[in-house]
RNA sequence: GUCCCCAUCGUCUAGCCUGGUCCAGGACACCGCCCUUUCACGGCGGCGACGGGGGUUCAAAUCCCCCUGGGGACGCCA
């Protein structure tokens, strides 16, 4: 039976480094039918904030990583807090002491004796990694001066009691693991399985730490940044994995279904923006229909009471036609602009167009009264205050005989008359969910601005 | 500084273990064309890499060594 633990402080927020061991944690304990178990090593009682504890369990809720054990959840191996945990820890350190594992030097602090001179880690990723114990530095203290346990013995004793059977973090950890795996022997248990993850280094190739600037770095301002946990997930899954048949949109069931630990591969990854972004967007078009009206909604900040008013129908038609405009949950403000402000000016690049592109203005001036006339013939439909689709098709075919402009010629001006923008969602989606009178507003305004 | 790890397009990577099918495949980004009565989506195409040097071999991206480059670890933090 597989168990996997993933192990954070609560020192900091959840971060992407760790999502990712978390990520890797999960999906190969689902793939392998094991557990996978949330422990906090908050052992650091004075750096340990509450405030992110709640951050790492959000973080890991909204990737949609369920833990099996752990805080909030229980099971057989409690507490799952190792500052709760430090009875098993002094046992673990009484046992050391009285096998000769582990020795009080002259300070008074219990540290690991280094049994051999020579320690080798078989990792599943790296292979064989040999270390000189003269090479670790000196031997890793076990219990404070004031008695309390540091991490290296929290953390070995506890993935002995709670029979962890694979240990799969960053390869930040290498050295720790030489030496944890001589506690391990020391403590007369089985040594698990490593493995270590590659590390993900920022756009300037450094370890990817909050102080870099250029990206985001936390889990949860990937979520107020308007990312979806899928494609965050995706992304992650394939740094430093890769998929058999090379599938590159993942979900997660995909990952679990043909994830293997040894195609896991061992070279330091830079983090990628433009590829997040990608598959965002492509998560954004390829989820279920409400699934996205509801994650772009979240985005429509003062739009969204107006938009509640319309109803969700509307919302949801709107999103079904004019997702695949959208790359990131963040243009839901936009769209929701566009639907339902009734002061949509002309964004700067229209006014300048109108200004500098003598050929624009000239096509402008010509569609604009036109527009505006089409749209004052109209009759809407019953109690209807938007055009049918039927309809919103017949404006453009009169304005395009009207005018005899036709393409981009025509199309160029219009958007802009229609939205205030030379670029944005499709031009009869917007026609067909715009408020009629809205539209007429626009194409006045317009007149003033082209004429 | 010491130790450990790594090295394929700008980026993520496939291939490397089990040398030949690789004048190196895919994806993102970028550029062009097509589709679309506009943008986007989509389709097609282009640009673009085995860090260097030695070996081993009939044959090396693949195996070995050195160099260089990058990263990580060296706490009574985790």
């Amino acid at each position: 039976m597989v168990r996997v633990r993933f192990a954070p402080s609560p020192t900091g927020s959840l971060h992407i480094g760790g999502a990712r061991t978390a990520l890797f944690n999960y999906v190969f304990a689902r793939k392998m039918g094991g557990s996978f178990i949330l422990r906090l090593d908050d052992t650091d009682r004075e750096r340990s904030l509450e405030e992110h504890e709640r951050g790492i369990y959000d973080g890991l809720r909204w990737l949609g990583m369920d833990w099996d054990e752990g805080p909030g959840k229980g099971g057989t191996f409690e507490p799952y807090c190792q500052s709760e945990r430090m009875e098993q820890h002094l046992a673990a350190a009484e046992k050391l002491k009285s096998s000769g594992g582990a020795y009080t030097d002259e300070e008074g602090v219990l540290r690991l004796r280094y049994p051999e001179t020579e320690v080798i880690v078989d990792d599943i990723v790296n292979g064989e990694c040999v270390f000189k114990t003269e090479a670790l530095g000196p031997e890793p203290v076990l219990l404070r001066s004031n008695g309390t346990p540091t991490y290296h013995l929290a953390s070995v004793a506890d993935d002995v009691d709670m029979k962890i059977t694979h240990i799969i973090r960053g390869a930040d950890h290498l050295t720790n693991t030489a030496k944890h795996k001589l506690i391990f022997e020391a403590l007369g248990a089985p040594v698990p399985k490593f493995a270590h993850l590659p590390l993900i280094l920022g756009p300037d190739g450094a370890k990817l730490s909050k102080r870099n600037s250029d990206c985001l770095t936390s889990v949860s301002e990937f979520q107020s940044s308007g990312y979806l946990p899928q494609a965050l997930n995706n992304f992650l899954m394939l740094l430093g994995w890769s998929h058999p048949e090379s599938k590159e949109q993942l979900s997660m069931q995909d990952a679990i279904e043909s994830f293997e630990l040894e195609r896991v591969g061992n070279t330091a990854a830079v983090f990628d923006t433009n590829k997040l972004n990608f598959l965002n967007a492509w998560w954004i078009r390829n989820i279920d229909l409400r699934e996205a009206a509801d994650a772009l909604k979240e985005f429509t900040g003062e739009y969204r009471e107006v938009l509640d008013a319309r109803g969700e129908e509307f919302w949801i038609h709107a999103v079904e036609k004019l997702r695949d405009g959208c790359s990131n949950l963040r243009d839901g403000e936009a769209l929701a602009r566009l639907l339902v402000s009734e002061n949509v000016g002309l964004n700067a690049d229209v006014t300048e167009a109108l200004a500098n592109d003598p050929e624009f203005a000239e096509h402008a001036r010509q569609i604009a009264p036109v527009w505006l006339e089409t749209l004052e013939d109209v009759e809407l439909d019953g109690d209807r205050d938007t055009l049918t689709v039927e309809q919103a098709k017949q404006v453009t075919n009169t304005a395009k005989k009207a005018s005899g402009l036709k393409g981009k010629a025509l199309f160029k001006p219009l958007r802009a008359a229609v939205s205030g923008s030379l670029s944005g969602p499709e031009l009869s989606a917007l026609l067909e969910l715009t408020r009629f009178d809205e539209l007429r507003r626009r194409a006045k305004s317009f007149v003033d601005a082209a004429v």
